[in-house]
This record gives structure tokens, C-alpha cells and sequence, in this order.
DNA sequence: GGTAGACCTGGACGC
DNA sequence: GCGTCCAGGTCTACC
């Protein structure tokens, strides 16, 4: 089965997909060679898909093996639109950076969204397993977290969807750090499973808040694991650029960029991006470092 | 409000 | 093969 989504005003697929390292995280995989991004998704009635995605004329094209209903089609290109941030409208950061020579490319490549998983559960467990580690053991945590607990895709074993809170929270602390080496972010995984399985907390309400940013980030930062960086990077995923996610990358570039490789501070990086104001979290993401070279895809 | 130390894992390195 | 060191943000206790 086919759908097509079509997109209003400058998109480029290969640069949302490149916009950070989610496309090499599971279940997302990407195919270099046929500019292909497939993602494992499960749908609300339990059946899990394998999605491919890849540009088409005037926007992206959905495939799956599967036939999908009329009441299944819905949700599916919701999910995508929401991934590939569909809803957003750039020009205004567009007119801001355009004659900055660091950040032209943009509007030029077509650039500006940031991918995103369908689920903010899973952008924020995922945000949660980059923090305090290098990006290879990431991707191992993230891995075996899908492995051990997530849905395996019917003819294809070694593919799972990503697991649903409610599977996680039935879990253990003991089982998560032993089946994932989650190590000490496993309570966090946990209580961020548990809260969102009971309702406690509802994740995906922060996907259409209102809130003003600053207190965007309040509520973010009250939930165990997640700390400035965390909570800036969740902030850009959800469209809202007024802080950055300072990690020790960043403030490795700024040093090298405006610092001659001395040594800087969160203070230095902040400050460096000011003049971009609500557009600075935007500004220091897409910053031509002219070093930006994710493995696996050629920009 | 600022700071120090603990939290875990796995890779790199020296022996 | 073993032991040690190091990188990576967040949390908590303390000043």
C-alpha cells in the first residue's frame, strides 16, 4: 500500500533525516544507497508495520507490505507529518538566518525540521539514553531495549517496534539494567514507563501545549532523567528553539569556532548564539560546522 | 545559587 | 587477561 503526504513550501526529505542521529537509532534504519528511511511502528490496534519512506514530487511517499483500513491509513500519516514536522512553518526562521553565511543552507537545502520519533514517549526515553554516554552506547541501550521489549515484526524476527510504556512499566529495575545495560538511567526509564502507562503523566500532550516555552521546560525537567541538555534537546523536537542543548559537543565546537580550541563554558556557547534570540536553539543546530558528517549518510 | 561527588558502561591503554 | 583510567549529563547533598 502506498499514501502520499504532500508538503507546503521548501522540504527537503534527506535533510530532516540528517537533521540529527535519530535515522541511525532502532527502529529507525536507513538505506543510503536508495535514500530509503524505514520505521517498525505499531499502531493502537496492535499491529506492527514496517513503514518505508523516501521523498516523492511535491512531498513523501508512505509504503508498507501490509494493507492498511480506512481507520489505520489516519493515524499512519498523522505519525509521519508529526516524524518529519510537517506542521511547522519556516519562513520566519528562514527570513531570520538568510543572510547569515553559516546558516543559508537552510532555506537553501530546504532544511529546518528536526526528525522525530511518532510518540514523544520515545523521543524522551531516547533522549534519556544520550545523556552521560558516548553516541555508540546509545545505540546499544536503544537496541536492546527494542530487542528485549519491543513487538517483533511478523516475517521479519529481528525487527521490533519500539516498546510501549505499558510493557516497560511491567518490567523490573533488576530485569532492565540486566536485559538492556541501561545502567543507573534504568529507574528513570522505569518511572518514565510507569507514569506514562498509568496516566499519570501524558507525554504526548506536550506535542500540542500552549505552554510558554520557559514553562515547557519546567515541566520537562520535572521528569526524573531529564536535566538542561535533555530537556533543550526535547524542547527543539517540539519545535520550540529558545535553548540549546549544551553538551560537551557543543561547547567542543564553540571553543573551535569562536575560541581557538580554549577551553568554554555553557555561558560561552549561550552567548555565542544570543543574537538569534527565539531562533538560537535553531541557529546553533543547523550551524554550518562544516564537520557535521553523520555516519551512513552523505549531506 | 553554586559546587563536588556519585552514578554506570564500555572502550582504550598499559602491563 | 587483568586492572586502571576516561568520557558522558543528571541528581543530591552540602555550603
Amino acid at each position: 500500500m502506498r499514501l502520499t503526504l504532500p508538503v507546503q513550501g521548501p522540504f527537503s526529505f534527506r535533510a530532516a533525516v540528517g537533521s540529527h542521529g535519530w535515522f541511525q537509532l532502532d527502529p529507525f534504519a536507513w538505506d543510503e544507497s536508495a535514500s530509503l528511511l524505514s520505521y517498525v511502528m505499531r499502531l493502537a490496534d496492535g499491529r506492527v508495520l514496517d513503514l518505508r519512506l523516501r521523498a516523492a514530487d511535491g512531498g513523501l511517499l508512505i509504503e508498507t507490505d501490509a494493507k492498511l483500513a480506512a481507520a489505520e491509513r489516519k493515524p499512519v500519516r498523522e505519525a509521519v507529518a508529526w516524524m518529519f514536522g510537517l506542521e511547522l512553518d519556516l519562513a520566519p526562521f528562514y527570513a531570520a538566518v538568510r543572510h547569515e553565511p553559516k546558516l543559508a543552507h537552510v532555506e537553501r537545502n530546504g532544511g529546518g525540521r528536526v526528525l522525530r520519533s511518532p510518540t514523544f514517549f520515545e523521543d524522551v526515553l531516547k533522549t534519556i539514553l544520550t545523556t552521560n554516554t558516548l553516541w555508540a552506547a546509545t545505540k546499544r541501550m536503544n537496541s536492546n531495549l527494542i530487542a528485549q521489549f519491543g513487538e517483533p515484526l511478523p516475517a521479519d524476527g529481528p525487527r521490533h517496534a519500539f516498546p510501549t510504556p505499558e510493557r516497560l512499566a511491567a518490567s523490573s529495575e533488576a530485569e532492565l539494567r540486566e536485559r538492556t545495560r541501561l545502567g543507573y538511567r534504568a529507574p528513570s526509564v522505569l518511572e518514565l514507563a510507569r507514569r506514562a502507562a498509568s496516566g499519570d503523566l501524558d507525554l504526548e500532550a506536550f506535542k500540542t501545549s500552549t505552554l510558554p516555552t520557559i514553562e515547557l521546560r519546567k515541566e520537562l525537567m520535572k521528569i526524573r532523567g531529564i536535566g538542561p541538555y535533555a530537556a533543550a534537546n526535547l524542547l527543539m523536537l517540539l519545535g520550540r528553539s529558545d535553548f540549546i542543548p549544551i553538551d560537551s559537543w557543543a561547547l567542543k565546537m564553540v571553543s573551535r569556532e569562536w575560541h581557538g580550541g580554549e577551553p568554554v563554558t555553557p555561558q560561552d556557547v549561550e552567548a555565542a548564539f544570543a543574537p538569534w534570540g527565539e531562533w538560537k536553539g535553531m541557529a546553533y543546530w543547523f550551524w554550518d560546522w562544516s564537520e557535521k558528517d553523520w555516519e551512513g549518510l552523505s549531506l
